[in-house]
RNA sequence: GCCCUCGUGGUGAAAUGGAUAUCACGACGGUCUUCGAAACCGUUGUUCCAGGUUCGAAUCCUGGCGGGGGCACCA
């Protein structure tokens, strides 16, 4: 409609914005196109605004209530009763079903993928709720989602024999309590270093996957063990010997070296050593590869800020050997997420200060610990809601002033609340309204808010922002709230039949809004 | 040294180049004979520094300063 308007006035709509208002007393939508295309028509932006609302006018749209000019020139419009009405029951119908933006769009997304040495620590929460909320995002939206964990056990690779060591009592590489526990359970006789090392590899693995499951309630469709399938199956001879024909790779000081700089690394990369080993990369590579050729079209890696060196030499492979771009963004593949690392904040003498967690120093946070004292929902919540670039420092009693405070609490209670008004109205007398609730301006805002979930979804999915949604999950138990003080539904032995339903949906949205987040959503608490 | 990344109230965070920079915690003050006060309302207080681009900058560019990460024939 504005694109009409902005057509009758021999304007190009291309770089126009048509959004949602930061302010509610902006109305329901806004754009900018004044704005952009004042200046090069010559005209004041306000004036321009002017002309083109009178345009607009001639449009018919039933939906819009009104239009408005405001600030330096934006155009707000305002939708009707019914058109708010209509609009939520849209944003409920996808809160249930979903919707199929992403349809049938098949997506591997990789996560956590911790080394087989040892427990999760703090920093592998964020790697682990993101890439799970990102998965239940894309899910929501039509995606055919693949969670897979890379599990890096190959009997060639220096961790496993360093390990080994460890268990046969010849180092102390990833030695802690809790591995030392396990070794003395295991029988590691006559063993080599590395069979010894898979062997503890293998204890560790299924003991984080028992937690990952469990406790996290992470669910993975892959657990993808390097050893078994790249390196047992030969998939990482097939790989070199593909790099080799295809004339990617050189012999210098007697290694052999793949030519990542000319598509866009920094530097060569060795991918055989000159004892003749293979290197972590070549091992990388065939995994990759792997993934396109199970026919996934979207690869996404969520990886540690420690292997962000590692993202450039990746997706020059990705662009040596051919692989896809993503389909709707055009985004170079894999598509991978650094997320910064976690520190640890201490009370020193000179104030605050804040180190990098070491399981050397002994001064690891276990995400198994964290669970247990605060419960999966504050947890999943604390990680949620920051950006995957912010750099968190981590001080244990905040975490505990902020478990008393969290804000999931408010956002279940609003759910809580919202059951116990529909209990309470079981057996009461039926009350219909005789005026639209929207007169209301908190029901209006209640409802506005509403019709923002398919947007933010949608959004979600696009961008993978996906600490957008314990925002707007804080958002909607607000405008719960404030709708709770003003709209009182029940009255003696009636209830407000239209105050409920919107109150229904209110609820319905801000369960799957937490079930997207894998935090439950009470009836009671 | 080089590369990447981040810098927002007292604290932790949010903000596709848009309107008065938002939210939570903290602090201070109000609101329960009425659907759950785990709530609501009010007060307090913020874009690291200096330039630049733009009608318009927390956001983009340049240069500083500060934090984190990476610069292996380790993964």
């Amino acid at each position: 409609m504005v694109r009409e308007a902005l057509e009758a006035l021999d304007i190009t709509p291309e770089d126009i914005k048509i959004d949602r208002p930061a302010d509610a007393s902006h109305g329901d939508f806004m754009t900018n196109a004044a704005l952009v295309y004042g200046k090069k028509t010559g005209v004041s932006s306000r004036d321009l605004a002017g002309k083109l609302v009178a345009e607009l006018l001639h449009v018919p749209a039933e939906e819009i209530d009104r239009i408005e000019v405001a600030g330096p020139g934006f155009i707000n419009f305002f939708l009707t009763d019914a058109a708010l009405a209509g609009a939520v029951t849209d944003a409920v119908q996808f809160a249930e079903s979903g919707q199929g933006t992403l349809r049938d769009e098949r997506v591997n997304i990789e996560f956590i993928s911790t080394n087989p040495t040892g427990e999760l620590h703090i920093g592998h929460g964020r790697s682990a709720f993101y890439g799970d909320v990102l998965a239940r995002v894309l899910l929501h939206t039509g995606a055919e989602v693949t969670r897979e964990f890379y599990i890096n056990d190959s009997r060639e690779s220096n961790q496993i024999r360093e390990l080994g060591k460890t268990a046969l009592g010849k180092g102390e590489q990833y030695k802690t309590p809790e591995l030392e526990e396990k070794i003395s359970s295991l029988n590691f006789e006559g063993l080599s270093e590395e069979e010894a090392g898979g062997r503890l590899a293998e204890a560790v693995q299924e003991g984080n996957r028992a937690f990952i499951e469990g406790v996290l309630g992470v669910h993975f469709d892959v657990w993808y063990s390097e050893d078994a399938e790249l390196r047992a199956t030969g998939a990482n001879d097939t790989i070199l010997a593909r790099l080799k024909q295809e004339n990617f790779t050189y012999e210098k000081d007697g290694a052999l070296w793949l030519k990542t700089a000319e598509y866009g690394d920094d530097e060569d990369r060795v991918i055989v050593r000159s004892d003749g080993t293979k290197t972590y990369f070549i091992a990388d590579i065939a995994y990759h590869d792997g993934k396109f050729a199970r026919g996934f079209q979207v690869a996404i890696d969520v990886w540690g800020a420690d292997h962000h060196g590692h993202v450039k030499r990746m997706q020059s492979v990705g662009r040596m050997l051919g692989w896809p771009n993503v389909p709707r963004t055009g985004a170079d593949q894999p598509v991978i997420f650094i997320v910064q690392l976690v520190s640890l904040k201490e009370d020193g003498k000179e104030g605050k200060q804040t180190k990098k967690m070491s399981k050397r120093a002994g001064n690891v946070i276990l995400l198994r610990d964290l669970v247990e004292e605060f419960g999966i929902d504050v947890v999943r919540w604390f990680f949620a809601e920051k950006a995957l670039s912010t750099q968190m420092a981590f001080d244990m009693a905040l975490a505990r002033d902020a478990s008393e405070n969290n804000p999931v609490f408010y956002v279940q209670y609003a759910h809580a609340r919202l059951n116990s008004i529909l209990e309470k109205t079981q057996g009461l007398k039926e009350v219909t309204r005789t005026t639209s609730l929207f007169e209301v301006p908190s029901a209006r805002t209640l409802a506005a808010k509403m019709t923002e979930f398919p947007e933010l979804v949608e959004s979600v999915a696009t961008d993978y922002s996906v600490h957008a949604l314990t925002g707007y999950a804080t958002g909607l138990a607000t405008a719960v709230n404030t709708f709770y003080r003003d709209v009182r539904i029940v009255t003696g032995d009636m209830y407000d039949a239209n105050a409920l339903a919107l109150a229904m949906q209110a609820k319905g949205i801000l369960k799957k809004t937490l079930d997207i987040l894998g935090i439950s959503a009470p009836e009671k608490m």
